[in-house]
RNA sequence: GUCCCCAUCGUCUAGUCGGCCUAGGACACCGGCCUCUCACGCCGGCAACAGGGGUUCGAAUCCCCUUGGGGACGCCA
């Protein structure tokens, strides 16, 4: 049987990083083994889901490249199948109709909680004959069984088992008819054929309940594999206030995809001592039952790095647009300057981001005044008056303007001046671009034109 | 509280069924080389098996306990 997996984000929200590593796991298990990938919006929960939280799913597995081969299926859509499945389950008395009050169901849960009992429902709708006179709308809960345990192996966790006496009869449906996430998913994952299912691990809690479910349908569950969680730099669950966790954020601050696709592989997962691991490479390698089982913390720094690693790699052209993108989200006008294509390669080696690479290419795009205050007070000296007169004069006559007659102009002045390059480069560097750090002085000035 | 799960450098991790580990790589950090600055690159350094018991000739690797952390316990997903 081939394999086939999915990816199932509720669209309350954007892809955030945590669901993209998730994403791209599911993905890669597909791909490695030749199967299929779906995509399956969770939108249930019709209060909470928007539209602009499934376009930015959709923008940001986009952008990641992470196609499926099937899908977006929308659970909203798929209403009258998890109403037929219902009515069956009732019929064959494997799901009943719960008469219980929220009152009463919440008064139950705090009373146990109390006692120090893990809170769960008494079963007191199980055996009614007919609905209790004036009764409420009924939700629908699964006849859970009593004893016995539930078993499975996971391929990230190995055995796990969670006694029956554990879990509860859960709510399937909802008084209006709704049904519930862990109905939904199951009867999802068995109509979409699903073999392998790969979540984040809050829901291993959750997986021993579906795996009843299934039984009640007769059907035999999937492979399960949990991955850990992703946590913030603070040993806490990735969130907001640990920076970007938006997948399009990082587009947005000058990231790559390749490099936030290798940058999220490596979370969990490695091949010996490799670190760069492009598609292909990932691909050929990568298997769930290879994830590690501890959570880890997002690392700002390696991503930058890998960043960097691939802005160096990319090809020159790809680089143009992007950094036009950052230039312009500056009101820099990217024709006001040397082309891209010329700032791409003076920058790369020294931007780890398209961010970056904007910022250092400021002076070149619009006449600055803001000369760095430390870089100006060393260099700017009387003595270098001298110095930068006898450059203009030299560069005036500079017919060729390009890096090497540049490069001879400013070696001939510094020969003539008896200086050694430093001292005559420096603060040329420092009056052309009014900061310490730019590429070669010979290419900053074919740059700056 | 009750269940489930986790535990190697600050961080990501290697560590094939216990011996090759005086624990390897990468990021970060610190030094040096290169050098007109920055960066790249190269070389070197700092730095970990949570603690305690077992099992064994031998344990980071197996078992137990403790501690710490996470998750779940919803008519959210």
């Amino acid at each position: 049987m081939s394999v086939r997996t999915r990816f199932a984000p509720s669209p309350t929200g954007y892809l955030h990083v945590g669901g993209a590593r998730t994403a791209l796991f599911s993905w890669l298990q597909a791909r490695r083994h030749g199967g299929e990938f779906v995509l399956r919006i969770e939108d249930t929960d019709l209060e909470r889901s928007t539209e602009a939280a499934r376009q930015a799913i959709l923008d940001g597995m986009q952008w990641l490249g992470l196609d499926y081969d099937e899908g977006p299926y929308y659970q909203s859509q798929r209403f009258e199948r998890y109403r037929y499945v219902l009515e069956q389950m009732l019929e064959r008395g494997t799901a009943y109709r719960c008469y219980c009050t929220r009152e009463r169901v919440d008064a139950l849960r705090e009373e146990l909680m109390r006692k120090g009992l893990k809170p769960r429902y008494d079963g007191h709708c199980r055996d009614l004959a007919a609905p209790p006179p004036g009764a409420p709308e009924p939700v629908i809960r699964l006849r859970n069984p009593l004893d016995g345990e539930v078993r499975f192996r996971d391929q990230v966790f190995g055995p796990i088992s969670v006694s029956n006496a554990e879990l509860d009869d859960l709510v399937l449906a909802r008084p209006d008819g709704t049904p519930t996430y862990n109905f939904t998913v199951v009867v999802d994952d068995l109509d979409m054929r699903i073999t392998h299912v790969i979540r984040g691990d809050d829901h291993v809690n959750n997986t021993p309940r579906q795996i009843n479910i299934l039984r009640a349908l007769g059907a035999e569950p999937p492979v399960y594999a949990h991955v850990p969680m992703i946590l913030g730099e603070d040993g806490a669950k990735l969130s907001k206030r640990h920076g970007a966790v938006s997948v399009m954020q990082y587009h947005e601050d000058g990231f790559l995809p390749e490099a936030m696709r290798n940058y999220l592989v490596r979370l969990g997962w490695s091949h010996g001592d490799e670190e760069i691991f492009d598609t292909e490479r990932m691909i050929e390698l990568f298997d769930v039952t290879d994830v590690n089982r501890a959570a880890s913390v997002f690392n700002h720094d390696k991503l930058r790095w890998l960043n960097q690693h691939y802005v160096k790699a990319a090809d020159g052209a790809r680089l143009e647009p992007l950094l036009a993108r950052q230039l312009e989200k500056r009101d820099l006008d990217p024709a006001a300057g040397p082309p891209l294509a010329d700032t791409v390669e003076a920058l790369r080696e020294r931007a780890p981001t398209l961010a970056d690479m904007a910022e250092a290419a400021r002076y070149l795009y619009a006449d600055f005044d803001d000369f760095e205050p430390q870089a100006a007070k060393k260099n700017l000296t009387v003595g270098s008056g001298a110095v930068l007169a006898r450059l203009r004069e030299v560069l005036g006559s500079v017919a060729d303007w390009s890096a090497e007659p540049l490069h001879a102009a400013v070696e001939q002045v510094a020969g003539e001046l008896d200086l050694r390059l430093g001292k005559v480069a420096q603060p040329l560097r420092v009056a052309i671009s009014g900061r310490a750090a730019t590429p070669p002085i010979d290419v900053t000035l074919a740059l700056v034109g």
